[in-house]
RNA sequence: GGGCGACUAGCUCAGUUGGUUAGAGCGCUCCCCUCACACGGGAGAGGUCAAAGGUUCAAGUCCUUUGUCGCCCACCA
């Protein structure tokens, strides 16, 4: 029987075919009746109008691990997909886009424009999912989500309803974060602060009725048009006699009171303040404490307005130059000095935001934090790493009422209406025919949308039914755990909690794993639009997704950053054509398998599914009861490792065990076997290759599953089986573990190598069998390697390796020992870099002299003696045996080097 | 102004609860196209774990200070 595998492995004919399976044959559709205990991930939605980049590939890549591997371990999963309209993000690609086809999209007026905002989501809003698709992610795709689809709409008007009647919504004339670009309020957390090099300008303001001035330092002049107050502290004396007083503002005329007031620092500036109650979130308290009038000086789009006088029209930077030149012409402008301080960033565009006064709608948000801070502090809630647990709570202790009103025309619309008769509110789930209050039917439905994070905030709940009782909702409500990346700890992961619990009366997840953030070689965050960015699928196109998966799962430490480099992905690929040409040796060598009577069928028996030794009870030869000992080992590390979302632990183990105890030692031990005469042998190397190779496949799948997939499908399989996604995951298993067949098997390895080095000293042809000596003073060490000689002198390539006790001499060849274990030697000194031994030999000796005095010191101390556990000093006293041992062996051979051995 | 994180081999990074010669990948040196694999095999070199102090019988691991870099939060005009 022949297996039809291809020589070289090529990812890219192989992934296309098993990613359209698995979507085709619906493979991953939950079923909430089916049994196991529930695993559910919802997927943080990415902008629906987005392509997939490296920081999703690696969410992704990390949510797909985990889903596969509950999937596999008897876990009823799902795996729910799904994308976000983004909001402002969406509207300013639309707007940009008109306006490429010299299309204002203000023109088209909202009904339209939605329309067309609706259009390029159909047209280009598929590619972030067929990318998903495409990487084999293993969702439920007959569950995908839209937080704009009319159904989580519903959702998001029927909150909205329940926090506004709770009295959590309130509309209110406040200072929020205007951003004159994208023409919307932002909320705090959409307003990123830099620190710029400005000035500090020192006015002076002349003092009505007297020849007086006072003079107050601003780092934004312009914003002086709107001034209507100066405040000093109340025990500033060089301001004493001013309080009181008026002053007129330059350039408008404008008389404004002198007003006492403690919240100002008498150590900055002049001691005297300009008060911007319309433009200044401290003037804005200011003027509420001191009744003062709010004058917006500025339009929408961040130019002066009306109430600027001769500056109208004026964009605001260049109001603020001219109003310096105006008061300088004036001698106003009394000095300047730099000033270092933080400006208002608009998160999506970088406009410079403007704080405004402006009537918006705020959600309260410390009722909702109280429940959510004590989920976490409980434990209820686990963040990991467990050093953001104190970011979160710094953050949610001191959070402030949330601007939830956006002047957009994309997002859900927020269910208020206003009246024009009674000027009172509606709020309602459906859009009332007449105003709640007096009746009108003069009403109009509030013109802003929601934050694009409110639809995101209930994600958890609302995409499994709620707040029907659905049976997914039933089933997969609380989330198992939320897989996502420290930026959006706040924006996402912080108000899903508190949602989660207002309304569903429980935590939306257990567990938030935060993931690293995907840098570049410079340490930028990867982006796409700044090009400092790779683009996954290509990368996945050249070198396999598994490769990419796997890469990614090996360096997602938890903690930092992860520093994208291509050679790790080369890496990963190279062990994926290991694993490929591991599969081929088996392959190609099936047919021995039938000729030497086995069946496979039999190899495909239940038993081999599981992965159970075949002559488990006491028939295993070393390298068998070693490897099936290192395999439970691998499985346990995967296992936990995965339970701790310790991806890159989970990776390194299995890649280990694969390539270093399987291909490298493993195979090459039992190669003989295989090929052997005897046919019971050959048999049972055949079965217990077969299913340590299965195995290990399962082993792999969570991490790369195309390939897996399509190896496992070569294989004998039961009739009807579909994929491996549905085999069960390895686990550990005590009876496998054998701590004597890893002793033994380890110091044969140390032979083996201990043989090979010094045949790389000699220089000695590969192919060249030479005679050995080995010798230990213990009996079963000399046993075993007796019964393993056959497996000896092939892999170090000798003709003979002779067994003693004594002493093996360094005169006429080579000697090399592992500590106390064993000598061996070769007898041939041609080839021999005397100088190069002695320079090595020199520095061991120096070595373990450094070790053994540091372990004589501690052992000398009585406090170690007697504080330190027995099994330490035990330990220590044994080592130190036989360090000196070693040292005394080498320094002999040393001396007999020297003598010109 | 607060807070957090990083600093370990030439490079990119691991190192769970402090415990006996600190690991990986890439790179480097030497040998090999040996019948699964040169995207490979074999052997090896390379680190006083940023610095200083401290706690401890014992510190890469805990504490303090310093330095360098990065990030987050913050309404000093």
């Amino acid at each position: 029987m022949t297996r039809e595998i291809a020589k070289a492995y090529e990812p890219q004919k192989i992934e296309p075919r098993w990613a359209d399976y698995w979507v085709k044959e619906e493979l991953f559709r939950a079923d909430p009746s089916a049994p196991g205990p529930a695993f559910c991930i919802v997927i943080p939605p990415p902008n629906v109008t987005g392509s997939l980049h490296i920081g999703h590939m690696l969410d992704h890549t990390e949510i797909d691990i985990l889903t596969r591997w509950r999937r596999m371990s008897g876990y009823n999963t799902l795996y729910l997909p799904g994308t976000d309209h983004a909001g402002i993000s969406t509207q300013r690609v639309v707007v940009r886009q008109l306006a490429d086809q010299g299309i204002d999209y203000r023109k088209l007026g909202r009904e339209e424009f939605e329309k067309r905002v609706w259009k390029w989501k159909e047209e280009s809003g598929g590619t972030i999912i067929r990318q998903m698709k495409q990487i084999g992610e293993s969702c439920d795709w007959s569950r995908e989500r839209f937080t704009l689809s009319p159904e989580l709409s519903r959702v998001v008007r029927d909150v909205f309803v329940r926090l506004y009647e709770e009295g959590l919504i309130y509309r209110a004339h406040y200072l929020v974060n205007w951003c004159p670009n994208c023409m919307t309020a932002l909320s705090d957390l959409e307003t990123l602060h830099e620190e710029r090099q400005g000035h500090l300008w020192y006015i002076r303001y002349p003092i009505l009725g007297s020849n007086e001035h006072i003079v107050v330092a601003t780092t934004r002049p312009e914003t002086m048009l709107g001034d209507t107050a100066i405040l000093v502290h109340p025990a500033d004396e060089r301001y004493a006699g001013l309080v009181g007083k008026k002053a007129i503002l330059p350039l408008v005329g404008r008389e404004i009171p002198i007003i006492a007031d403690d919240v100002v620092d008498r150590e900055f500036g002049t001691g005297a303040v300009k008060v911007t109650p319309a433009h200044d979130p401290n003037d804005f308290e200011a003027g509420r404490r001191h009744d003062l009038p709010e004058i917006d000086v500025m339009t929408d789009d961040g130019r002066m307005g009306a109430a600027a006088g001769g500056y109208a029209g004026m964009d605001r930077f260049e109001a603020r130059k001219r109003v310096l030149e105006d008061l300088k012409k004036q001698g106003l402008l009394e000095n300047i000095t730099n000033h270092v301080h933080a400006v208002g960033i608009c998160e999506r565009c970088k406009t410079v935001v403007e704080p405004r006064a402006s009537t918006q709608w705020f959600c309260r948000m410390k009722p909702l934090a109280e429940p959510a801070i004590a989920a976490v502090e409980n434990g209820e809630i686990q963040i990991i790493p467990a050093n953001w647990r104190e970011v979160y709570f710094h953050w949610m202790r001191n959070i402030r009422d949330w601007c939830i009103s956006r002047q957009l025309w994309w997002g859900h619309r927020i269910p208020a209406w206003h009246c024009a008769d009674c000027g009172k509110i509606t709020v309602a789930r459906e859009a009332p025919a007449k105003c709640a209050h007096c009746g009108s039917a003069k009403i109009e439905q509030d013109p802003d949308v929601l934050d694009t994070w409110f639809s995101s905030a209930l994600w958890p709940f609302s995409t499994l039914g709620w707040p029907a009782e659905t049976a997914d909702f039933k089933r997969y409500y609380p989330t198992s755990v939320l897989i996502t990346a420290h930026e959006i700890l706040f924006f996402w992961v912080a108000r899903m909690i508190m949602m989660g619990i207002h309304f569903t009366g429980k935590i939306p997840f257990h567990d938030v794993s935060i993931h690293p953030l995907v840098r570049n070689a410079e340490g930028q965050k990867m982006s796409k639009s700044k090009g400092t960015g790779i683009d996954p699928i290509d990368v996945n196109q050249r070198y396999g997704t598994d490769a990419m998966r796997f890469t990614l799962a090996a360096m997602a430490a938890p903690g930092g950053d992860l520093i994208w480099t291509e050679d790790r992905i080369v890496s990963a690929r190279n062990f994926a054509n290991k694993i490929w040409n591991a599969a081929r040796f088996l392959f190609v060598n099936f047919e021995k398998v039938a000729a030497g009577g086995a069946s496979l069928d039999e190899l495909a028996t239940p038993e081999m599914r599981a992965g159970a030794p075949y002559g488990a009870n006491g028939d295993l030869a070393l390298a068998d009861a070693w490897l099936f000992s290192r395999l439970s080992a691998a499985s346990k590390g995967v296992n936990e490792a995965l339970e701790e979302y310790r991806f890159q632990q989970a990776a390194q183990s299995v890649y280990h065990f694969f390539w270093d105890d399987f291909c490298d030692w493993y195979i090459e031990w039992i190669k003989p076997d295989l090929a052997g005469p005897d046919g019971t042998r050959a048999k049972t190397a055949w079965k217990n290759l077969f299913a340590v190779f299965e195995t290990a496949l399962r082993l792999l799948h969570p991490f790369m599953p195309f390939l897996t997939e399509e190896l496992w499908h070569q294989l004998p399989q039961r009739a009807g089986a579909r994929s491996i996604a549905f085999e069960r995951f390895p686990a550990a298993k005590a009876e496998w573990g054998n701590a004597e067949a890893e002793e033994q098997f380890a110091y044969l390895q140390d032979v083996v190598t201990a043989l090979r080095d010094m045949r790389a000293g000699l220089k000695l042809d590969p192919k060249k069998k030479v005679a050995a000596q080995f010798s230990s003073e213990g009996k079963a060490w000399r046993d075993l390697v007796q019964r393993n000689l056959p497996t000896l002198l092939r892999l170090a390539v000798l003709s003979e390796l002779s067994i003693g006790s004594e002493r093996l001499p360094t005169a006429g060849g080579l000697v090399r020992s592992v500590l106390a274990k064993f000598e061996v030697r070769i007898a041939l000194s041609e080839g021999l870099d005397i100088a190069a031994e002695a320079r090595k030999l020199r520095k061991e000796i120096e070595r373990l002299e450094k070790d053994i005095a540091a372990k004589r010191q501690r052992l000398d101390d009585d406090t170690f003696r007697t504080k330190a556990p027995e099994s330490i000093v035990k330990g220590l006293e044994a080592t130190l045996a036989e360090r000196v041992l070693e040292r005394e062996k080498l320094m002999t051979r040393f001396s007999q080097l020297e003598q010109g051995g």
